[in-house]
DNA sequence: AAGTGGTCTAGACCACGAT
DNA sequence: TCGTGGTCTAGACCACTTG
């Protein structure tokens, strides 16, 4: 069978020759645009199946090998799962094995015990300069203000400082955080339809306050690992800063580079 | 074209139903094992091409596609590198764009200018037990322990401390280190035939101790950023252990989570 | 048995780089 | 112009899950 042009959806050539464009976007990256797009719409919510390959061929009118290797992407970056036999599913951070999927701490022996959560303050305030910076806000836009413990076998290890974009997280309140179960996320994603899908990390070692001091329970002046992460949503919108200081005494970031 | 069943390498449904084997491998990843074996015993060299897709389909008997799977995910394990309209060349630390390819410490403002080594010393010893056992190592086996610093501007940033599996490098002398222009995993590859292919990090924030302080020049006491790192060759053996202390003053250690 | 994703093949054509 | 990797198709069969 001869092989049609990629005829429908964007064609480069038909622009003329000097349209100085993209110039050229294979058929398998526009169809996960528009998977993207529907992931970003809602059209399937987390936790649900999408369509089967051969459903999506026939909705964009591709062959099932180009729909796969779409999906092949954006398995790999995480924004769906593929099961065997059950079909392909739209990621999600609750009902994971794993919680706290972007948490890379692990305590020196092995296992960790249930992570208990302290919530200790939630305030609606003006953004700082350095926070409207990171969330692309206008200075003296809205932000909310989260901050936090994690307790690891009761003892407190992750001290967070977190900015959430206001436009985003309107009615998010310190009762609410309590009161949910399950990772923080997971809450953004099905209470408020904003999905966290990749992050960028700074880590610095820096000295403990008084304040981290206190809430840690350890001597000011001691060594704490900063962590500063900027979280993006689809299109790499960034909706999330936040400043984690770990007590790295019987805990490690771990991380893999290749 | 009827397909015929994989009739050569391994066919596990020829073993009989009941081996509590490894089951079933697919065609693809027994000829990444074999691409593998290949790189590893040095057929192709780091920076040489190896042969094209279609040659190897032909040397192994299967399709073109089976070939490209199997590149393909050698290639996102950067093992390999891909180029297109030339071929797919083995992956080098040397001569790359960018150089320290493992070092993932990035300065305050942009840019770095070029980084300066300096070496303190280079002996032959007895692996500590902490060592051997990273390693793979007999404790009384040989290891090789170099202590070094990064300089940044001028300025010392980075104190390394680095143990090598001892009989992997024979000769490495404190001279060869100095003498050689370009990254230290470089050398490894091109003069003593190991390839750093994968590493796991582990990091904490730590206090400055007397040796540290006064190598990076800073007061005891100050937080440094502890880097571990074990290094793997071809088939996960580990053959490096270093413990980095970072200066994280005026440079971050950058992550991506996803 | 039916439906899903996973593997494998064969062949066509395109984009890129060297000649 | 030729050889390389890159895209796209069509179809067969395999492995896993569910009814």
């Amino acid at each position: 069978m001869a092989t049609q042009p990629p005829s429908h959806l964007t064609d480069p050539s038909a622009a003329g020759p000097e349209t100085a464009g993209p110039a050229f976007s294979p058929l398998y990256q526009q169809i996960k645009a528009l998977i993207t797009r529907s992931l970003q719409a809602g059209e399937w919510k987390p936790g649900e199946a999408i369509p089967s390959e051969v459903e999506l061929a026939a909705r964009f009118k591709v062959s099932q090998g180009t729909v796969r290797k779409a999906i092949d992407e954006l398995a790999a970056e995480n924004l769906l799962v593929r099961r065997q036999g059950k079909g392909t599913f739209v990621a999600t951070h609750a009902e994971e094995k794993v919680q706290y999927r972007f948490l890379r701490l692990t305590p020196d022996d092995g296992d960790t015990g249930p992570v208990q959560r302290r919530f200790i303050d939630c305030r609606r305030l003006r953004a700082p300069a350095e926070v409207a910076r990171a969330l692309d806000l206008k200075s003296g836009d809205a932000a909310l203000q989260i901050r936090r413990l994690l307790l690891f076998k009761g003892k407190p290890v992750v001290f967070d400082d977190i900015w959430l974009h206001g436009g985003l997280f309107k009615g998010l309140t310190a009762e609410r955080l309590s009161e949910y179960r399950g990772p923080m996320y997971a809450l953004f994603e099905t209470e408020f339809g904003v999905r966290m899908i990749r992050a960028e990390e700074k880590l610095r070692a820096v000295a403990a306050d008084a304040t981290a001091a206190e809430l840690l329970q350890l001597p000011v002046g001691t060594p704490l690992l900063s962590v500063e992460r900027l979280s993006r949503t689809y299109e790499d919108r960034p909706v999330e800063f936040r400043r984690g200081l770990y007590n790295t005494a019987e805990h490690f970031y771990r991380n893999e580079v290749s």
